[in-house]
DNA sequence: AAGCACTTTCTTAAAATAGTG
DNA sequence: CACTATTTTAAGAAAGTGCTT
């Protein structure tokens, strides 16, 4: 694969402003905000890499696109404050509290990654709330190591036909614009901003993504599950009674949570597992060794 | 500790808009 | 004008918060 990170049209020496662009990011170095990788990260990928202070990278990162660690991109430099942290804009959650500065602040605590069920995974949760609404502490457990066993086999998580690579990277850029002018919008993470001629130059393949879930069930994630899963149950029931009754006295399509369900979301789009698998590295899992995060065959 | 109600945050598909030949 | 790229919007879902039991 041919990446091409520096942009001869964007010498790194330019005094231009901070802007987002993948090479600014990556070659001009402003003033460390904060070491981000303390001492005790030695033992895992995060030693190598600066903390991943916000969830997970969800677009090819410098992890993914670079993994080795003796890759020029990670030769010991920690120091890069807009590298693999959060969108690279100095975020409140950077900095201590101003006050406390030996308490990690109320930004600082980190929100747990999205938990990303895979299929089978949700399949084994919806199969098991048909039986059962409530879980006590012990079948969550149980459950959540019965749907934890099959991670390793997670059927790829497919994005629908009309997610293609543009629409994927397009999304991404916006969010990096919008992060880029006044912080505004959600809070971005910082992803690659692949503009066209990047894309062009690393050759983003034109056809969707594949997302193999390496998510660790964990049994609050199972109980959180189920929490918003009986709001979804008491707020369809609300909505199917406001709703008049059909004329032919049917009632609406979404069933009853008892009966035979709506087929889960079809599949999406038995694709084929095609070469290039985007993983989601999350904080449930283990990252452990080089051998999750490189192992796909062309690992964006 | 677990439940509920509500909120926040994140992700994604699709619609809308802009740019290009 | 058609096609493609980019931006915006909205919906759905996981996790957080605060309160009650």
């Amino acid at each position: 694969m041919n990446l091409n990170f520096t942009s001869p049209l964007h010498p790194a020496s330019s005094q231009r402003p901070t802007s987002f662009f993948i090479e600014d990011i990556l070659l001009h170095k402003p003033k460390p905000l904060r070491e981000v990788a303390p001492d005790h990260f030695t033992s895992s990928l995060a030693s190598r890499v600066p903390l991943l202070d916000y969830g997970y990278p969800l677009m090819p990162t410098p992890t993914l696109l670079a993994p080795h660690p003796h890759h020029p991109l990670h030769k010991g430099d920690h120091h890069h404050p807009y590298f693999l942290t959060t969108a690279g804009v100095p975020v409140p959650a950077l900095f201590p509290h101003p006050q406390h500065p030996e308490l990690p602040g109320k930004h600082c605590r980190r929100r747990k990654a999205r938990t990303v069920f895979s299929d089978s995974q949700l399949s084994g949760l919806e199969k098991r709330f048909e039986i059962q609404r409530y879980l006590s502490t012990p079948e969550r457990v149980e459950l959540a190591t019965a749907l934890s066993l099959s991670e390793t086999q997670a059927s790829p998580k497919t994005r629908s036909k009309s997610t293609d690579t543009s629409n994927l990277l397009s999304t991404h850029r916006s969010k990096i614009s919008r992060a880029g002018s006044g912080h505004g919008g959600k809070t971005p993470r910082v992803i690659l901003m692949l503009t066209p001629r990047l894309r062009t130059s690393i050759s983003v393949p034109p056809h969707p993504f594949l997302i193999r879930a390496v998510t660790r069930v964990t049994r609050k994630s199972v109980k959180t599950w189920f929490q918003n899963r009986r709001m979804k149950h008491k707020k369809q029931l609300r909505k199917r009674q406001d709703e008049p009754r059909a004329p032919d006295g049917h009632e609406s399509p979404e069933g009853s949570p008892h009966g035979p369900r709506a087929a889960p979301a079809e599949p999406r789009l038995g694709l084929p597992t095609g070469p290039f698998v985007l993983t989601e590295p999350e904080d449930e899992v283990d990252i452990g060794d080089e051998g999750e995060l490189g192992s796909g065959p062309h690992v964006l």
